[in-house]
DNA sequence: GTCTTGACTTCGG
DNA sequence: GCCGAAGCCAAGA
């Protein structure tokens, strides 16, 4: 089991309409870096699997991966599609949308 | 083997 | 509140 793995299954748990970010999955899995969450997501869509990291941004609430996903503004699109209202590439409401690992899993 | 590069975060100024 | 620097640690060159 390698970390990114144990990250995968961490956003796989987050609720649609809910929201988390990279150093708070760092923290839950003690990983020691957020920025290992964030090589484990560009790693995933060569898995093959289907993450939703759309739903995973950056401390600040701004969706810091964008550029990564395969077309311009998915990211944005999809959590859109959550009722996830989205301003200048950040989430609105982000502390109340924010999803927190450890109070929800173990 | 070292060096660079990040979907990041924190701290000092 | 906004920079710049540093800390972080796994790949890839």
């Amino acid at each position: 089991m390698h970390f990114y793995e144990r990250v995968y299954a961490v956003v796989e748990q987050i609720p649609p309409g809910r929201v988390t970010t990279y150093g708070l999955i760092a923290d839950f899995l003690a990983l020691g870096s957020a920025r290992m969450v964030g090589w484990a997501l560009n790693q995933s869509h060569k898995s093959g699997l289907d993450i939703p990291a759309h739903r995973v941004v950056n401390r600040k609430g701004e969706l810091s991966g964008r550029a990564h996903f395969p077309g311009e503004g998915v990211m944005q699109q999809r959590l859109e599609a959550e009722n996830i209202e989205i301003t200048d590439h950040r989430v609105k409401d982000f502390e109340k949308l924010l999803w927190i690992p450890s109070e929800h899993l173990l």
